[in-house]
DNA sequence: TAAAAGTCGTGATATTTTTCACAATTAATT
DNA sequence: AATTAATTGTGAAAAATATCACGACTTTTA
């Protein structure tokens, strides 16, 4: 639990970072400026060498970042030396397209049961997941602290009260329903409605040239 | 293309508050308060209060907002009179789970058309959505100006070329891959395993308790 | 070896977003 | 009718985020 001087902003952008530095060095590169990451990641230099610098002096000057140091870095600053255990709640389309995105193997985060209502699909497994009855969160869930949910909105309160419940304390939130939890639960939501409806309000308020 | 005064964090609330009005009006609520409107979205009461005066005095002080007038006013201003198409680009399980959520069916958005590489899929369809080739684009895709693009991310660049050259202009990205465009096209990338990756991030580095 | 080119790290500044806090107004109550 | 309670809309302040711009240092080139 470190200091936690890094701005959320950053914080949410080390993910992406990481990322591509993945791919740089699997392509690799030994070196990369500030200019070139910007370039790929599209997010403005002078933004990309604040966002290192909180984390101390990690490039070099007239020559950019060594992408293996770079790498090394980020693996451990973000955790991946441990593998994080992930439950997924709902095991629909959405959460079939989750257990079926094999990138997540890279990134030491792993997708290890898969919980449905559906009778017919308990006791199968997709991609090697297994998945399990609902109403088994209890027997099931135990030493997994985060979990994404994708269940129909109107299940996600009554499911959420047993997530908490159960020690669940990080939920990625993918219905509609503004779930509500206690102080020390924190929830993400991406409402897919809701960015498809932003993108299309941009679209038609927003000068289209120029960002 | 109206004043293009309003914050960007604004319009991207927007459908947020739109989706929360239609639930009240539905349950017959008659007036609301922009602090019971702020538990429901978890957003700060005067944030909300802020962002709904860029477009005026739309509630009567002691009072708080009528529902119906709100709802009405957003309707206009989210140009819910006017139906916008949308494309799916990609018909697997993501694709599929956008073609199922009904939800998109309240918001004058509609996927008229889906397109994929696979053969057995091409000429059937989801939800009463056709699913075209995606070699067809230039034949299907007359008219509509928006896509998401749910394929492989291998697949990513050169659709995307494609699509720009047949007229789209926004574009949700769900591909890892952060796609090249020209000046006008208008690209929002959601990424589900940085957004995984940023919720396990925050769990570890900030404070469990309050936010 | 000296000069030129490239690039970081960061102080300062600008921009954007959130929040506070309260006068003004309306509705509800007595 | 007068008082109390509720709630907006917003000026002002604070906080968060992004960008500019340049000194310092490294690498490359001549």
């Amino acid at each position: 639990m470190q200091q936690n001087k890094i701005p959320q902003a950053t914080a949410k952008r080390l993910p992406l970072y990481y990322r591509f530095l993945n791919n740089l060095n699997q392509q690799g590169k030994k070196r990369v400026s500030s200019k070139e990451l910007s370039e790929a990641v599209k997010v403005d230099s002078a933004t990309i060498r604040r966002d290192f610098s909180y984390f101390g002096a990690l490039g070099k000057k007239g020559y950019g970042y060594n992408v293996e140091y770079l790498l090394g870095f980020f693996r451990s600053t973000l955790d991946h030396h441990e593998v994080t255990e992930v439950a997924l709640i709902g095991a629909g389309n959405l959460g079939t397209a989750f257990l079926k995105y094999s990138f997540l193997k890279n990134n030491n985060i792993r997708i290890s049961k898969a919980f449905d209502a559906d009778e017919r699909k308990v006791g199968s497994d997709i991609d090697g997941v297994p998945i399990y009855h609902i109403d088994d969160l209890s027997e099931q869930l135990d030493g997994i602290r985060v979990a994404i949910l994708t269940v129909p909105s109107t299940e996600a309160e009554v499911i959420t009260e047993n997530l908490v419940k159960e020690g669940i304390n990080g939920i990625l939130n993918f219905t509609p329903a503004r779930i509500t939890v206690p102080n020390h639960v924190r929830v993400h939501h991406i409402d897919l409605a809701v960015e498809l409806q932003a993108l299309v309000y941009f679209l038609k308020h927003y000068p289209l040239d120029k960002e």
